[in-house]
DNA sequence: CCGGCAACCGCATAATCATGTTAAAGTAGC
DNA sequence: GCTACTTTAACATGATTATGCGGTTGCCGG
């Protein structure tokens, strides 16, 4: 990989853009094509300059760094695009990463690790503030539903249950469980009442919603 | 924050075992309590050593680290786990995640950034092999799903579903509708040979798996 | 020991659903 | 104009589901 980095860096504050363009100017194996302060012309920005790696600022004058993402990965989905800002709450976070964002650093991250963050991206990862990282995961941990609650609805209940819900008929959930079909009614009805639904597409839903199961 | 933090860490390769334990040892602010081959005693091991932070290997001769996991969340979850692996598939990833893991290194890490991923995981990080956060940041980014396509349901069609996945009868659909009855079975039978289906909670469950649900 | 509950089973009836067949009116494209 | 597709609709039959009203076993806790 000898061909320098291509990077565009888009940042409102004047010296905080000058600073961080120093840096990457002054590092081998990148080549800054351009620092800018707003993102207005990111279309004819990425035209002009064929960036492998955009480091955006958030809030930015005019558009905003995370409405410019998705333009970005519209026009080319393989140039990467490091946010930077001051912002950490979970809505931006996320926002930015369904839209494609493959970085995601904080303000008060150290010059020296923004530079190191290009490279990163440019080979694959994923450059992330820890405390970024630490929103992603609990993202993945939260199923851990707060409302467990209610269900009052027995193992073999939720057996009959978990049926429905992969669209068996009363009779393959029979077979499969091994009893026979009025048996089946006989749960079906209780896991009515527990509901509070009459019908297999009211309970499917409601226990979807519900979270529990499946 | 004076106190050092208890660090407690398995693995089952002894020279590695060895070695990271060296370095904790010699890091200030750590407070190696225990390096084990082997997670079996689980329970124990956390009762001795009240570990703030837990370095786990997931391939171990007994009980892996990834079924040790939950104990150790269940147990505690303050107790900040971080995984130390090979494999970097998917599945893995994923289930440690989803199972409380804080941290995921590959080993080919350098030996400086374990000691440091022990800092950052007890000040509320989550150090993170940047290939492994890139395969997390992709999952948020998948739900722009390949296909939107094939649907081939008329719009008429659509609505139809909408109904039956709001839990409607056929009735009911008709007069929300304002059509009749016998044309609502019209447009289901329709639906069901496009979907390749053949039952109301098929269609249902097919229509939310393929994603355009809302 | 007994009452309560989970799990099992049966029979019966009405409602709803699945499916076949057929067909008219409208819209769109060739 | 002809073809294709959508939307509407009717009639019919069998399958499945929803409910009502019974039962018999066990197991558990008071």
């Amino acid at each position: 990989m000898n061909t320098p980095i291509k990077v565009l860096l888009y940042e409102d504050n004047r010296d905080l853009r000058e600073g961080i363009s120093f840096l990457l100017q002054a590092t081998a194996g990148l080549d800054l094509r351009a620092a800018l302060p707003h993102v207005n012309n990111i279309r004819t920005d990425l035209a002009a300059h064929q960036p492998d790696v955009v480091l955006m600022d958030i809030n930015m004058p005019g558009m905003t760094g995370l409405e410019a993402l998705p333009i970005v990965k519209e026009i080319n989905p393989n140039i990467q695009v490091v946010l930077l800002t001051v912002f950490d709450d979970d809505e931006r976070i996320f926002q930015a990463l369904r839209s494609g964002a493959s970085g995601y650093l904080l303000k008060n991250t150290p010059p020296g690790e923004i530079v190191q963050a290009v490279f990163d991206v440019h080979k694959g990862g994923s450059p992330m503030t820890s405390t970024v990282a630490r929103k992603v995961l609990q993202f993945f941990q939260q199923p851990v539903k707060p409302i467990v609650a209610d269900h009052d609805l027995s193992a073999r209940e939720l057996d009959i249950l978990r049926g429905l819900m992969k669209g068996y008929s009363y009779k393959l959930i029979a077979d499969e469980l091994g009893i026979s079909l009025d048996t089946v009614r006989s749960h079906i009805r209780n896991v009515y009442d527990k509901l509070q639904v009459n019908s297999k597409t009211e309970a499917i839903l409601k226990a979807m919603k519900e979270g529990w199961v499946g």
